[in-house]
RNA sequence: GGGCUCGUAGAUCAGUGGGAGAUCGCUGUGUUCGCAACGCAGAGGCCGCGGGUUCAAAUCCCGCCGGGUCCA
């Protein structure tokens, strides 16, 4: 596959040669043709410990070297991006250099913002998260370097000639020797597109990738290629995509025993202190076993059960045993994992992720707490863990993040404590169910483990340890983790379709809606000819002042006004491509037809005033609440609009009282609302991604609008001066999930309607108790004080009422039994304590209280007569049904005319029961 | 966004349709020069809220509110 593609003339010039790998059969190029395997692992072991391969760099001088030798070669140097990828919605995380330039750059829609361009990204990948620390080379967060070229028809700038030609005019200038590098062809196939790619490698190491993206499944006018059975076709822009792992190249720099060591050599070392064995960095011994430890981890993928043959290879080698070696190494391991979650946490809490039970939020949770597992293994104090990511920040540089340091220390002191008291409170329940599967004698079962660890966040080792403790035995699984898996996978939906794309091909062929809404926001009425009407209830035109759906703002209703003078009710907008449908409720439309217009003008108002309101109360809480504020959703309405907002803590009700506070000073200030479309690439480097507030809207422009000093794109209409919007009136506040606060709001005219019905709640409630508004707190107060020591007044009451009637009750003697049979009209705790009273001396009663309906209480203190079977037949007297226990039941029934009755139905039950 | 799970005394929790409980804490009291420990007595509950089913709901069903947790 893909063969040719590889024949490079720069191969050919500098002497290269195509050599296939003994070991893996893939297809190399060398400038040694006696190489006989491919150079990546695990055909070729590490060859650059202790024998470094550049000359020694740092993390900030190896990212210095290679950005600026990029730019001489002609590349703009392109800033850093967040590692939360806001300006997708497919991923979370910014995963690699290209990330930052899809889909819009790699589709062509928009431009790149330099082309060529040079950047370092930091990335994100949690994928691999149980090698970290122990493969010695895996990282959760790494830095990317790359050079991007985006090539089309119009302008060529250079393809795979020159971008190997590069790699190796880079590698030399860091001090490598060329004769030692190999580039390993490694067709590329992933995410929607494909191309032809080489690796390339050198020590063992692989340090780069040279991607040729060419291919995408999009329908392109170009044949396609057949790859693995689906069709590719040839895209419009083809793109250098290469990626430069900026940590392995500061490692094959140092040729220290692991990747952790060079990139965080003060971390690591603090880390190992702390923990009590920072001695062990100068011991030799111990150093030459990290590094074979290194080099047969390189040479192996270790995940689940592959971590023991390691052990093992290890072990035998040294000649020590396996279990000796497994308390050496595994201490270490965490330090290095301590060492890069600490790192990754930096990164995320700096760009503004804040943790949570969902989304991005939860992979930083999920960070944070597997870091604090390492650290109690280490026996390190969880408050040390703000110190650790504090340090990690000052190194990168706290300038790098948009996040307020002091904040981040927040954030992780709330986790912290969460924590604590999920842990403490998992420990509390594994305690219990010890006991009870202990009593049982039975092993605790995996359905239980399952049920701890989805439900309650407690680790299955963490259940074993404990419940092992407490003399209790637990049955776990080897593959628990992937059976959890495989039970989340069976849920799966399918995602429905939206009915209204079947109109889609008939819109193609009609001009794009002229939007009336954006030139004139404050018209209520148009003309305008009839295009299309779609199934007698879309109706399309050729230009229009109703606002579709869109950026949670719901579409215009309103009115078409016929050539016969006839009304038509619109009951809804919606944007369907470049087509805005109406959707008409009844009436006749003709196609070709002039129609008028009209918005319901009091609806379109108020949710302009909500939507220009929704952005004025984002950037209020911004002010109050900190930079990490951004919107996680929002909908508006006519009479009220909530926004959702990214928040670690609950809101106060100060909180609260100050942003309105300051959201209406915003209002008042009335400024002018400035609205514009843009460049895409041009706003974003302008403004950064906090544009991107209510999602991304496609398109190489966006509407950008300016409300108050908040930015956002937008499609939505919007008041011209903020005063318009009247004021801003909190509803309330809502904790829609961790992490994530709802403000719901009115704006104008809503929010005095608002005020009134919070009135009439207030003066209802203040009339129920005769008292003016001002004393409703204090008498509210005062009377449930009241009622509840009411109610502890009649209960002792009763008690004392039931206590004398049961002194004074005649009972009569059936075979030996005191019975007593009685109606007695008291409540039903009452009758019960009478009852029992006789009761628990050997007798019997049956208890009958009229009212509403009878209720029955029988009481038994003798073996022989089951109060659950009288019951059933006192009870069917009265037309009702009762039940309950041998000695005690109760009951009742709708027929109180025949509680006398019922009473002898008793007797006669009683009588027979005893042979009397 | 989806799933699971929990709301009972100040705290931690039992209670699978029929008498609201345990442990710790709290108050008083006894023993003591005093404290601790112990003995005795007592206070403390809209069983999260609202509907429904039932003769009967802390318990079953539905909705809401509030926590926790796993996954994408």
């Amino acid at each position: 596959m893909m063969e040719d593609e590889y024949q490079l003339e720069y191969f050919r010039s500098e002497g290269l040669t195509r050599n296939i790998c003994t070991s893996c059969g893939k297809a190399f190029w060398t400038r040694d043709p006696d190489k006989t395997v491919c150079g990546d692992a695990p055909c070729e072991p590490y060859q650059f410990i202790g024998n470094p391969i550049f000359r020694p760099h740092t993390v900030d001088e190896m990212r210095e070297a290679y950005l600026s030798f990029f730019e001489k070669q002609g590349h703009t140097r392109i800033d850093r991006y967040p590692v939360a990828a806001r300006w997708r919605d497919d991923i979370y995380l910014t995963i690699a250099s290209i990330a930052d330039f899809q889909p819009f750059v790699t589709s062509g829609v928009v431009p790149p913002p330099a082309n060529p361009l040079t950047i370092s990204q930091p990335c994100i990948r949690l994928n691999d998260l149980d090698s970290v620390g122990r493969s010695g080379r895996h990282l959760t967060c790494f830095e990317m370097m790359a050079h991007h070229a985006f090539n089309s028809d119009e302008k060529e700038v250079y393809w795979k000639d020159r971008t190997v030609e590069l790699c190796d005019q880079l590698l030399t200038s860091l001090g490598a020797d060329k004769e030692m590098v190999t580039y390993k062809e490694h067709p590329w196939i992933g995410g929607g597109n494909a191309g032809p790619s080489v690796e390339v490698l050198i020590g063992g190491l692989e340090v780069a990738t040279l991607v040729f993206m060419s291919l995408g499944k999009q329908k392109t006018d170009k044949p396609p290629i057949d790859l693995e059975g689906t069709p590719y076709y040839p895209m419009t822009l083809r793109i250098v995509d290469t990626g430069y792992g900026l940590e392995r190249f500061v490692w094959a720099s140092q040729g220290s025993p692991t990747i952790y060591d060079a990139v965080f050599p003060e971390m690591v070392s603090h880390v190992m202190q702390e923990a009590g064995f920072g001695h062990r960095l100068h011991d030799p011994d111990f150093i030459k076993i990290l590094g074979e430890n290194a080099k047969f981890a390189g040479l192996m993928d270790i995940s689940g059960q592959r971590i023991f043959e390691l052990r093992q290879k290890v072990a035998d080698l040294i000649g020590i045993p396996v279990e000796k070696l497994e308390k050496m190494i595994a201490p270490v391991e965490n330090v290095y994992a301590i060492v890069d979650h600490t790192r990754c946490l930096s990164y995320m809490l700096g760009d503004c992720i804040v943790p949570s039970n969902a989304k991005d939020g939860y992979l930083a949770r999920l960070v944070i707490r597997r870091t604090l597992r390492m650290m109690r293994e280490l026996n390190l104090d969880d408050d040390k863990l703000p110190d650790l990511i504090e340090r990690q920040m000052k190194i990168i540089g706290v300038s790098r993040f948009e996040q307020d340091i002091d904040v981040v220390m927040e954030i992780i002191g709330r986790e912290i404590e969460k924590y604590k008291s999920t842990m403490d409170r998992g420990a509390r329940t594994v305690e219990r169910l010890a006991q009870t599967y202990k009593k049982k004698c039975e092993k605790i079962p995996l359905e239980e483990l399952v049920t701890l660890y989805d439900s309650h966040g407690i680790p299955p080792d963490m259940v074993r340890d404990l419940a092992t403790t407490q003399g209790a035995v637990v049955d776990l699984p080897d593959d628990f983790y992937s059976r959890i898996a495989d039970m989340h996978s069976e849920s799966e939906q399918v995602q429905e379709k939206n009915p209204l794309f079947d109109y889609l091909d008939r819109l193609a062929r009609l001009p794009e809606t002229k939007k009336l809404y954006y030139d004139r926001p404050c018209s209520m009425e148009f003309e305008a000819r009839v295009l299309e009407i779609l199934d007698n209830e879309y109706v399309v035109l050729d230009q229009t002042l109703f606002y579709p759906e869109g950026g949670g703002q719901p579409g215009d209703t309103g009115l078409f006004l016929t050539p016969d003078g006839l009304t038509v009710r619109v009951s809804d907008t919606i944007k369907l491509g470049e087509s805005i449908l109406h959707r008409i409720a009844g009436g006749i439309v003709r196609k070709g037809d002039m129609l008028r217009g009209i918005l319901d003008e009091d609806r379109r108002l108020s949710l302009m005033r909500h939507h220009t309101a929704t952005h004025i109360l984002l950037h209020a809480s911004k002010e109050v609440l900190g930079a990490h504020i951004h919107q996680a959703g929002a909908q508006k309405g006519e009479f009220s609009s909530r926004i959702d907002i990214r928040h670690y803590k609950h809101i106060t009700p100060e909180e609260l009282k100050k942003i309105e506070v300051v959201a209406n000073r915003l209002v008042m200030a009335n400024s002018s609302t400035a609205i514009g479309w843009e460049d895409r690439t041009d706003a974003e480097q302008k403004y950064g991604f906090c544009l991107y507030q209510g999602g991304v809207p496609p398109g190489s422009r966006i509407r950008v609008v300016k409300v108050a000093g908040d930015i956002e794109a937008c499609a939505g209409t919007h008041c011209a001066q903020t005063g318009d919007v009247g004021t801003i009136s909190i509803i309330r506040v809502e904790h829609v999930q961790d992490g994530v606060e709802r403000l719901e709001f009115a704006a104008g005219l809503a929010a005095i309607q608002h005020k009134h019905h919070q009135e009439d709640l207030l003066n209802h409630a203040a009339d129920a108790f005769s008292v003016q508004v001002e004393a409703l707190p204090a008498t509210a107060g005062r009377f449930f004080e009241e009622w509840k020591e009411q109610r502890k007044e009649i209960e002792k009451l009763s008690s004392r009422i039931s206590e004398l009637e049961s002194k004074n009750l005649e009972t009569i003697e059936l075979g030996g039994v005191q019975v007593l049979m009685k109606r007695l009209d008291l409540p039903n705790p009452e009758l019960v304590k009478v009852a029992t009273g006789l009761s628990d001396k050997g007798g019997v009663a049956i208890l009958i209280a009229g009212g509403e309906t009878a209720r029955v209480v029988v009481s038994s203190g003798s073996p022989k007569i089951k109060a659950g079977e009288i019951i059933a037949a006192v009870c069917s007297v009265l037309g009702g049904k009762g039940g309950g226990k041998p000695t005690l039941a109760q009951g009742g029934g709708p027929d109180v005319s025949k509680i006398e009755d019922a009473l002898a139905a008793g007797e006669s039950y009683i009588k027979t029961a005893l042979h009397v």
